[in-house]
RNA sequence: GGAGAGAUGCCUGAGUGGCCGAAAGGAUCAGUUUGCUAAACUGACGUACUGGCAACGGUACCGAGGGUUCGAAUCCCUCUCUCUCCGCCA
């Protein structure tokens, strides 16, 4: 949530900013600036009835001690109006408040000064390109058939027991999931991050903390009679970690990562590129997550994008890193890097990560602020990214290492697998 | 699922109608003392909104929401959450 102060003075700049991810409307933005204005009005006129008030309902009790009852009944015939105005005034207050607070949930947040300008995924820039894509043989077969053919990983059986998007990992292939999670939570520790294992179910309030609520309601899974949430990210617990906390400078930065699986129900994704393991209901990931002072979080991004990219080089994947155009990103992020991995045999890239910086936006949905030595609580900033999402990589290291005796594990998986081949 | 207890500041914990934004202790920070450490002493120490160049004010907040009252942390109602015991159970 983008703060009220900072568009009412930063109205032409937040306007341009916002333009860059295709959002433009003047409208809703000048609404925003006057129901702030009457916002202020009312409480000021509020506050001032209120103290008039407190001060009377002092001189009755003053009174009433020097038993003077006659002048208190007479303080006391007083304060009937003023109670009156409070109570309308505080009425008042609170429907403009939530109104406010209704139309700034509807601004996306404004992206930083570095990202490209476009409307679709085509208009994402390219930074950069790391290692060989491989030169498969004419026979190369897609993920989903390896899978098959090695008996892997059964999507049949996941339908009979779930439904399509769940499926049921064996043998070689379930170990390989294993693998890939302990390596990943591996390598996130020795960078510095501290592992934690949150709920995989949320309440309302974290769904609303870091942005899926009220906004994308339909694409978790909600336990009705619970009034749960499962994750649809590692990102929502362990971001909520720090709701409404005020933490002290010198923790900066808070490094914290996490493996869960996470919950999709993407409604409304159908079509030949959500085959196999390209988009399921299910998956694994390791999430990091870092809490960050606002001075170095856009370091910290590049920090976050190369150790994601470290991991990709360990397991010899030919990857690409994109800048995102303003209309392919989050609602919530002001700069993203998505990180894709080449999917040999049907010769497309896959997102396997995507690390955002949030700035200040998530930090003020959630109130999580910071003191430094001196002055005020301010608002820190959030970034976070995949380190990695398993399905695709797996995906990737089928189609890219299939040979003819199997597919190969790589060199740094092998002793987590404890095998070297995949027949 | 049944029964009971509770929710106060960073923590412990007092407070049953006005002098309570809230005692006391601890923690933390600054200072004094000290050869150093410890101890002792002094002071500071919530958040949000808002007025003001500032100094300094105002308002709200004692789980949440409503009510009673001139006045509510304190009384009443509703809700939420937590804990304990029993039952069931990984």
């Amino acid at each position: 949530m983008l703060q009220v102060n900072y568009i009412r003075e930063n109205r032409e700049e937040v306007l341009n900013r916002l333009a860059v991810k295709n959002f433009k409307q003047p409208g809703l933005l000048d609404e925003i600036i006057s129901l702030d204005e009457e916002r202020r009005q009312t409480q000021n006129i509020l506050d001032n009835t209120a103290a008039e008030s407190n001060s009377l309902a002092k001189q009755v009790g003053d009174l009433m001690r020097q038993g003077k009852k006659e002048e208190a009944e007479i303080v006391k015939a007083k304060t009937g109006g003023l109670k009156e105005q409070i109570k309308t005034l505080g009425d008042k207050l609170a429907e403009v408040e939530s109104k406010l607070q209704t139309q700034l949930l509807q601004l996306p947040n404004l992206p930083h000064t570095s990202v490209p300008k476009g409307k679709t995924p085509e208009e994402n820039v390219t930074v950069l390109e790391n290692g060989e894509k491989p030169n498969l043989p004419e026979n190369a077969l897609p993920h989903w058939e390896l899978a098959s053919k090695y008996d892997i990983i059964d999507f049949e059986l996941g339908n009979k027991i779930a439904g399509a998007g769940f499926p049921v990992y064996k043998g070689k292939g379930a170990k390989l999931q294993r693998a890939l999670i302990n390596y990943f939570l591996d390598s996130a520790g020795n960078a510095g991050y501290r592992e934690i294992q949150p709920p995989i179910v949320v309440n309302e309030a974290s769904g609303f903390g870091t942005g899926q609520l009220p906004d994308k309601e339909g694409q978790m899974y909600h336990i009705g009679i619970d009034n749960l949430y499962l994750i649809p990210t590692a990102e929502v617990p362990v971001t909520n970690l720090y709701r409404d906390v005020i933490v002290k400078e010198e923790e900066f930065p808070i490094k914290n990562c996490a493996y869960t699986p996470c919950f999709r129900r993407e409604a409304g994704s159908y079509g030949a590129h959500v085959r196999g393991l390209n988009r399921l209901h299910q998956f694994d990931k390791v999430e990091i997550v870092q809490i960050v002072h606002p001075d170095n979080s856009y370091q910290v991004l590049e920090e976050m994008s190369t150790y994601v990219q470290s991991l990709l080089k360990e397991l010899e994947l030919p990857y690409r890193v994109l800048s995102l155009c303003g209309g392919d990103m989050s609602f919530t992020s002001a700069k993203t890097y998505d990180m894709e991995v080449w999917c040999a045999a049907q010769a497309r890239w896959l997102e396997v990560s995507s690390v955002s910086n949030f700035e200040n936006y998530q930090a003020n949905r959630l109130k999580l602020r910071f003191k430094g030595s001196e002055g005020k609580p301010q608002l820190a900033h959030t970034l976070n990214g995949s380190a990695l999402a398993l399905p695709r990589i797996l995906a990737s290291l089928l189609e890219n290492n299939q040979t003819e005796a199997g597919i190969k594990i790589p060199k740094v998986l092998i002793p987590y697998t404890g095998f070297e081949l995949i027949n």
